[in-house]
RNA sequence: CCGGGUGUGGCGCAGUUGGUAGCGUGCUUGACUGGGGGUCAAGAGGCCGUGGGUUCAAGUCCCGCCACUCGGACCA
């Protein structure tokens, strides 16, 4: 029990104070760091190489799909980012602009990129010519600005991380498979990589992004019910092609405008990953993305061999069998314990005098603790076998949550109950119109998250107006 | 942007009616230890967020600003 309350004084409990305990969480495990900087923050070393790792797994999809990655200007000038009326008026009232070059005043001022649709059809309009230039598969790495008021570390800064995919294609059913394509990547990188169970659905008119034809979502839900959209692909037409004059000339001679994709998914990914398995220890990595898979803790390592023999495990399993780390400092065993659980390392393997002579070793679990007594020479099929076995635990258990976290409701009195009183997912039917949704913000407090593809028939009428009902949304409180 | 909270060694905090800036932890050095945040000893480390004001004297009182944080509004 001294134990666990050494815990508890380490971190807020999520029960006492949620948010709190996620603050707690990205500071203590050496995520990032708060800058000078309003709003922005230092990612440190260990959130880093998550982020990349998220990057490589991504990137290797994107490329498996003949994606090519591009680097494009970190400015917009004004006039460009204007030419297409709704992605402006969504856009402008958060953008960051600069003013002077120097001490000279610039002609045009220019904005930070807050999203780089224009600056993609820009440069596309000079080199899409002919259908055979098409389709254009482009994806950037980067990072962007939205002069955000209230940001929280990963969840929403200023400047933060991302990729954005910009496509363009021939046909309007080739788009519409990209935007589709890429939301299935998205879901099947969170689900069996981050072990993230999430919904694919689509976002209602009022909360798509601004100027595309259709957005497109996957929505997870976080410990405290709430839910986060952890990626995101669009659809939109042709209407930056005819705002921007993109034209292509055709098979049939003839010109016509091309029609374009654009998919992101930013560093709040990892907000999505600390608020869906972390627990009062500290944070809990899904493997596959783990910076360390396996750490290697000698105990009483003083003793002749010791180090030794963990030395020779760090070499014979590094990079081999998975990720590993061999920590050989001068700390107590029991710190290492509650600092590697602290940053999530999915596996720990304890190796001390007594396990040597048995030509053993213990791993124990990050996720349940469960304590395994492995011979050396199995180590090679049994740490991937427990790193499934954590990915498919952490998998489990947050969908089981979700899953006893959302509810159907019919009426509108309902909905509200559950709002008030239950925090996560609640699945009603609604009629398609924007003045529900307001009424439902209003006097529930709740959003519409999306139109789940996986329909439910609940009732035939909108849980708000009692009107003809066209399709089931999920609604709840999001970050 | 609105409302609440907080800014004091790296971190967490105390600091009374204004009068010599403290504690815990961490850090450094050494020794003993080591299977759940070990023990002892000796050290280093501070423009009290910032700018004004009141005062003989401000960490403490007054005003402004900034940052972080919680809630809300706004928002990919």
């Amino acid at each position: 029990m001294a134990e666990q309350k050494k815990m508890v004084d380490a971190i807020t409990s999520m029960e006492v104070d949620f948010a709190q305990w996620y603050t707690d969480i990205v500071k203590k495990a050496e995520l990032m760091d708060y800058s000078s900087v309003r709003g922005c923050m230092v990612i440190e070393p260990y959130g880093y190489a998550l982020w990349e790792n998220i990057q490589r797994d991504l990137d290797d999809r994107f490329k498996e799909l003949g994606h090519e990655n591009v680097a494009m200007p970190l400015f917009i000038p004004e006039s460009l980012l204007q030419k297409e009326k709704d992605h402006v008026e969504g856009f402008a009232p958060e953008v960051a602009w600069v003013t002077h070059g120097g001490s000279e005043p610039l002609q045009e001022r220019l904005c930070v990129r807050p999203t780089s649709e224009t600056l993609f059809c820009e440069h596309y309009s000079r080199v899409i010519h002919s259908y055979r230039d098409l389709p254009k598969l482009y994806n950037q790495w980067c990072s962007v600005v939205r002069w955000e008021k209230t940001t929280r570390p990963f969840l929403r800064s200023v400047e933060f991380h991302w990729q954005e995919g910009h496509t363009m294609h021939e046909t309007q059913v080739e788009a519409r498979q990209e935007t589709e394509q890429m939301l299935g990547v998205y879901a099947d990188f969170c689900e069996s990589d981050l072990a993230i169970p999430v919904i694919k659905g689509q976002k209602t008119d009022s909360e798509k992004f601004a100027g595309a034809e259709a957005t497109y979502t996957i929505e997870a839900m976080m410990h405290d019910g709430k839910a986060l959209q952890s990626g995101t692909s669009h659809y939109f037409g042709d209407g930056f092609s005819r705002a921007f004059d993109i034209q292509f000339q055709g098979r049939d001679n003839t010109l016509q405008y091309p029609f374009q994709t654009s998919w992101g998914l930013s560093t709040r990914v990892i907000g999505g990953i600390i608020m869906t398995h972390g627990d009062d220890n500290g944070l809990v990595l899904p493997p596959a993305v783990a910076p360390i898979q396996l750490i290697i803790l000698p105990i009483a390592q003083h003793k002749e061999g010791v180090l030794d023999k963990a030395r020779e495990l760090l070499g014979r399993l590094n990079k081999k069998v998975c990720r590993v780390r061999l920590d050989d400092s001068d700390q107590s065993p029991g710190w290492k314990f509650a600092q590697y659980e602290m940053k999530g390392v999915p596996l720990r393997l304890e190796i001390g005098p007594k396990d040597i002579e048995q030509n053993q070793c213990v791993i124990v679990r990050r996720d349940n603790r469960e304590k395994y007594f492995v011979p050396l020479d199995e180590l090679e099929t049994r740490i991937p076998e427990l790193l499934q076995a954590v990915r498919d635990g952490l998998y489990d258990k947050a969908l089981k949550r979700r899953e006893s976290m959302t509810y159907a409701v019919t009426t509108k009195n309902e909905l509200k109950q559950t709002a008030d009183t239950k925090p996560g997912f609640i699945k009603a039917m609604w009629c398609g119109e924007e003045a529900c949704e307001d009424a439902l913000k209003a006097e529930a407090g709740v959003s519409s998250r999306c139109i789940p593809y996986a329909q439910e028939h609940l009732s035939d009428e909108c849980v708000c107006c009692g009107k003809p009902a066209k399709a089931m949304v999920i609604w709840g409180k999001a970050y």
